[in-house]
DNA sequence: TACTTATTGCCATACACATTGTAGTTTACT
DNA sequence: AGTAAACTACAATGTGTATGGCAATAAGTA
């Protein structure tokens, strides 16, 4: 009953907030090398944390996996979440709007939370070997929630006469993807800022365009 | 001097298939496992051939992956290719014609092909740990060739007055992305072969919308 | 049939790593 | 200061697995 919020579990004695370093360590490890190839050693080095109190918090190396992804996609579902309100809640110019929102929705979420999104790559090989409930639980939390906020957005400025949308799921979908700035070169070419505003804002053209009137 | 023809490095007797046969069942198992899961024993028996012969073939475990991944790109690649060309060479009705090469682009590449998109799942999370020359080898005999087929078709589209499209290239990632049949609950869920109708036709409207006029 | 080369089975090495047990040490709270 | 809970270092166990070395065998070729 000391501060009694973070730890579900059995260790709570009051100095340890070896809880959160254990999963921000986890998480960077595991985004960076994935499921397998993560050590214990690793992430006790990362986290600052010895082996032994990550198996007294976490049963095992898969529950710390699952407890890790849901942790981030919570967060970065939240910050998500919180930009597509900030954004798309009172909005004057349609298209001036979304292009914004495609910017902060795109660059510094990437950014901030580079390696919640490294995670999700590893999360999409591993599926196979993840438990389907727990991959379910993740989608709910994650995507599924961004997208549903996202959709309901849509719904509503549909209502306002300032879109044309018959599946605000699917738009939401198509939105999500014409804004992102996918695969070119992958690793080393660093996107310019103008790059990712030109890539954008031909997402929303043709997003507008196909759900305009 | 026998056939010469598959095998670029030392062994090729005249009795080895072995090469195809290693390569195939390191596709399916990289595939299901992901390179670090994936045990040279499993890839053996997939194979029905000895882990030594898949040393004599190829120096390495990693090696051999890269060998995986170029094959698969390859051929997942030129049957892409076909199907556009298959698609867009003679267009009379565009929508139509849009919708049925994304049709015929998602469904049964996914079926034929499922494989190889597992496998680039796995490299996309592997990504950090393969050299940058190999998969700039991937991205430009896979992925990026796709993509130029596609943009060249748009741009000749255009020429013809059918479509408005400024930069080819983004074009073809646009509807590359929106007659992609994504996320959705992911495994588990067997989409229907009208949810997919629905999802492509629905990508294609908007695309034409974007891109027309 | 004799010869070359690929293939195989089996062994051996060596390491990496998950997981547990134990005993000592630190920390927070009273 | 004293106590209980949490933490740490360390060792130990067991397993999986990449990789190399051989000698025996099979298969294709002359």
């Amino acid at each position: 009953m000391t501060r009694g919020d973070t730890a579900p579990t059995r260790p709570r004695g009051g100095l340890a907030d070896k809880r959160r370093a254990i999963l921000a360590g986890a998480l960077t490890v595991f985004a960076r090398d994935g499921y397998t190839r993560t050590s214990l050693d690793a992430i006790s080095a990362a986290a600052g944390v010895s082996t032994r109190t990550i198996y007294n918090h976490f049963t095992d190396k898969a529950r710390l996996f699952q407890a890790v992804i849901q942790e981030s996609a919570t967060r970065a579902a939240d910050a998500q979440i919180a930009i597509i309100d900030r954004h798309l809640t009172k909005v004057v110019d349609l298209e001036a709007d979304l292009v914004e929102f495609g910017l902060a929705f795109t660059a510094p979420t990437a950014a901030e939370h580079a390696e919640h999104f490294a995670l999700v790559h590893q999360i999409n090989a591993e599926a196979g070997h993840i438990p389907q409930p727990a991959i379910d639980a993740w989608q709910e939390t994650g995507p599924l929630r961004v997208r549903r906020a996202l959709a309901a957005h849509l719904g509503r400025l549909t209502e306002r006469g300032l879109l044309e949308v018959a599946d605000p799921d699917r738009a939401a979908v198509h939105l999500l993807l014409l804004i992102s700035v996918a695969d070119p070169s992958y690793r080393g070419a660093v996107p310019t800022r103008e790059a990712i505003s030109e890539t954008v804002a031909a997402g929303v053209r043709v997003f507008l365009r196909g759900y305009l009137r």
